[in-house]
Formats: C-alpha cells, sequence, structure tokens
DNA sequence: ACCTGAACACCGTTCAAGT
DNA sequence: ACCTGAACACCGTTCAAGT
C-alpha cells in the first residue's frame, strides 16, 4: 500500500506545476486549505512538498506569481493607454475576484508578498501619467477599488443573484471612474 | 499553581469584555491568534472562552461588532448630508486600517459576517440617494475604495514612510471622488 | 453557571533514513 | 535529488468532571 521509502522511479515523482495546479484548487475550495491536505490530495507525503515548493509562504508565493503574470500578458503598445488601463483593472479584478482566498492570504502576509503584483501597479502607473498628473493618486483610487470591489463579490458569493449583477456593477464603476479620469 | 477545578468564587472568573479586549490586542499583534493563545495571556483554560463568547467564528463575530458599532457613533441630524458621508467613509476607513486582521478575517467567512456593517452602509446608501441618483453605483465605489485603500496600508505597514502619507491620501482621494459625486 | 483537564483529530515544520 | 516516516510543538473543539 505505501510507496518506497527512496526517491521514486522516473516519471513517477511529484512536479511543481502539479503542486500548484492542485493547490490553486484546493485553496479556493476554501474549506480548510494546509500543507498536508494538498499532499493527501496528491497522495503524497507533506514533506515531499517542500522539496518543490518550499514552505506554506513559498507555496502561496509560487501560486501568486503564476495567477498574476496572466494579467500582463498581451501587447502594452497595441492598445491606446485608455484602453489599455481598461483591460488591465478589468484582468487584475478577474484574478483577485476569481483567486479570493489567494487575495486574502497575500493582505495577511503582505511582506512575503511585496512585488508580487509590483509589474501591474508599475505599467498601470507609467499609463496614467500620459493621461494625467495625479497620476499617484488615480492608481490608488482605482487598484483599491478593484480590490474592493473583488472582494464584496466574494463576500456575496451565496446570494448568486446579487453576485450575478456584480460583474456588470464593477464594469460600471470602472467606466465612470475612468471618465472622471479625463 | 493550577487553579482549582470548579467555579471560581465571585469576582474572579474572566468577563466577556475582558475576552473581547485582549482578544483584539492579541489579534493585531499578527503573530498567530488563536483561542489557545489567547486563553494564555489570560492565564484561563481555552475551554473557559467557550462559556462566554462561543467558538472562533463567535468571537470574530463579537469583536467585529464592537468594533463597527463605533463608527456610527455621532447624531446623524446634525450633519449635513455631505458631511456625514464623509464623517463616516473616514471612520469606516479608520476602522478597517486599525484592525486589520479583523477584516481579513471578516472577509475570509463572509457568511458569518452578513449584517455585521450592515447599518453602516444602509445609512450612507440613504445619504447617498439624496445626493445622486445613482446611489448604489457611488456605495460601491466608496466602500470597495475604502476597503481597498485600508487594506493596502496594512500591506505597508512595514515602510513607515510611505504609510504615514497614506492617511493623507486617502482623504484626497475621497474629496476626489465626493466631489464628482455632486 | 463557570471552570479545569483529558482527549480527538487536526496543523506546519525539522530531522533522519532510505534509494 | 527526491521521497517516506517519526517526531515536536502547535491548533479548535467535545465531553466529562468538579464546585
Amino acid at each position: 500500500m505505501s510507496k518506497p521509502r527512496g526517491r521514486p522511479a522516473r516519471g513517477d515523482g511529484i512536479t511543481r506545476e502539479q503542486i500548484l495546479d492542485a493547490a490553486l484548487l484546493l485553496l479556493e475550495e476554501g474549506q480548510g486549505f494546509s500543507m498536508r491536505a494538498l499532499a493527501a490530495r496528491l497522495t503524497v507525503t507533506p514533506m515531499s512538498l517542500y522539496h518543490h515548493v518550499g514552505d506554506h509562504a513559498g507555496l502561496l508565493r509560487a501560486i501568486s506569481d503564476r495567477v498574476y503574470a496572466a494579467v500582463l500578458a498581451g501587447d502594452a503598445a497595441a492598445e491606446d493607454p485608455a484602453a489599455r488601463i481598461r483591460t488591465l483593472l478589468v484582468r487584475y479584478h478577474g484574478a483577485v475576484k476569481a483567486y479570493p482566498q489567494l487575495t486574502l492570504a497575500i493582505f495577511a502576509q503582505p511582506a512575503a508578498f511585496a512585488g508580487t503584483t509590483r509589474d501591474i501597479t508599475d505599467q498601470l502607473l507609467a499609463l496614467l501619467g500620459m493621461l494625467t498628473r495625479d497620476g499617484e493618486l488615480w492608481l490608488d483610487i482605482l487598484v483599491d477599488h478593484a480590490h474592493g470591489s473583488a472582494l464584496a463579490f466574494h463576500a456575496l458569493r451565496d446570494h448568486p443573484q446579487q453576485a450575478a449583477s456584480m460583474q456588470a456593477r464593477y464594469l460600471k464603476a470602472l467606466d465612470q471612474l475612468l471618465a472622471r479620469l479625463a
């Protein structure tokens, strides 16, 4: 029943990518994510995970790097600044909304995650600088609003009717804010 | 060394208020809040807490009720709507900022906390209705922004220089938004 | 009513042992 | 290099026992 003690035959071992995939799923199920539960799902010993992703904080960091890297996908030069700003914010809002538990974990240990979303805010700030003199102020407003809205969405996940209209409400609020920017 | 097993003499027992006071302090120290750690700080058995505040979720609920009730203090009729809106938002932002760990715990289990801040949003919505037809939209914008900003403040708590200017930046952003509302 | 103490099913992580 | 297994110091919570 139990696996042999030593190094597994080639191909039998667990992959870093498999761990991250499973971790993201388990995390957002919300029923108590833990290293041990994740290991059990992968039919592996808890300590096996440490070899690939480090400890709990390291695992969360690897997950968030993957999730937020996807927000920056696409060619920045292909859109005009206003459109690119909107694209980045909608995608960022979508990522936070899709993985609220990850977001909460990040906020709970901000020191460990400084810089994870730095690329996104840097690009947004540069783009905002083209449209207004108050770039930093509007970066605050837009990013904070995206965070708050996405988390509020999570808070309403048990009320499908309200949740369904949340995306439309975010887009409406975002366009309202962007219109005030110009 | 150890306390007697039975009911303590009058006045020797622990108070619900003492538990909430200590819990709020311990929670925001950020070094791993737990029922057992809280009990240890109060030099009491973990199970003693259950008698006064229920389980972990019940304790958090009791804490948040206390914290957010303070936001509504003061006489609503003494201020005009715009001023009252600003007062409520600044105070709400202050509460979230002062107790970020509490806020994160609430967002992590939103089902258990539905209604905790309902009084605040209800009053804000009524006030916003006096100033604009898009009351719900602006409620979203202003509350979400307050949440996001307060949590961002927490994320920067290890960078005192930036953190010091965060309050001023929130007030500036808030006034910017409120100006757009009229 | 209010507290203790033992117990159960969990955690994250370290360290040694195995291939 | 990559995995297991035992161990340590923790969790939240239930239940029985005590006054």
